[in-house]
DNA sequence: CTTGCTGCAAAAGGTTTGCAGCTCC
DNA sequence: GGAGCTGCAAACCTTTTGCAGCAAG
């Protein structure tokens, strides 16, 4: 988990991901889009905003969010939610499972093909009447126990 | 999945419940938590608001939710939340998984021992360094087949 | 040129909060 | 009698929307 995204954050295979998606290439959707990639603590929008706002302080928090709605409709990111709140993103559209610590509101990604291989093994055997599984997502909730490493991001609640 | 829940829900067993687990008993958390035992539909705080409301006009919407967040905070009730959004809220507290349908908004109880035993074996097994695992939840999603059964509760988005 | 994206500001939910009065214990 | 609930309304925060101007293809 946390290991770094194998997709290349160099503008020009972003742009070409964009319009191989149809979208059109606009600054604004490059650099959010690279902040997205970069960030392995799925962001929320807020989050994605205050970071690109340090050198492109015209942007507005609107885009941020019609860019972020528009990347998931393209399958180009994916929205998280834990048991707290707040939507956040991620840009690792695969299947994958999400570790959520509720004391740091940290969400790690959780890869594990032993993991992947027992779960669909069940859901191959298993059938589910008038129900059509499109996707399956385990969550695990705990706290990290080294702490003072981080902080709580969330404005309390 | 959709049984019926197992716990009482005679006005004296809640007003025990409720009691035992240190919070005074009012009319207004009696009929709310009635409302969402009898629920299996894991209803949001604004559906047991127009629920109650029906019978008992004087209720107030921010009582609803206070009422909600205090039966959570006392292991009453737990909060469940989608791949789409909205908090809802589930009476049963014991470990279960769920089901949600994206076209009709629906949330269903999912539980399976057979499920439930492979991913006990895996996390006895599976080490986490610096993390305390206290729950985890697979969030199954996809489709109810069975066509024109129900309408989607959402209010579009 | 035309489509569709951006920025702005206003609006729209859903949820929380402050407070006076009332209830339960 | 006092702690702690309730109802009401206002406030809050995140997210969405409408629209005029602008940029990409």
């Amino acid at each position: 988990m946390n290991q770094t995204s194998p997709i290349s954050i160099d503008f020009q295979s972003l742009k070409e991901r964009l319009s191989s998606h149809g979208l059109k290439v606009t600054s604004q959707r490059l650099i959010i889009y690279q902040c997205l990639l970069m960030s392995d603590d799925h962001p929320s929008a807020e989050i994605i905003f205050e970071k690109i706002r340090v050198d492109h302080p015209s942007i507005s928090i609107g885009t941020v969010y019609k860019t972020m709605e528009t990347l998931v409709e393209a399958g180009l990111a994916k929205k998280v939610k834990t048991a707290d709140d707040l939507l956040r993103f991620d840009a690792k559209t695969g299947h994958h499972n999400h570790i959520y610590c509720s004391n740091t509101d940290q969400i790690m990604d959780f890869d594990d093909p032993e993991l992947q291989s027992i779960l669909e093994d069940y859901f191959s055997k298993r059938e589910f009447k008038n129900f059509l599984v499109t996707d399956f997502q385990l969550l695990v909730n705990g706290e990290i126990l080294d702490k003072g490493k981080r902080i709580k991001l969330k404005q309390s609640k």
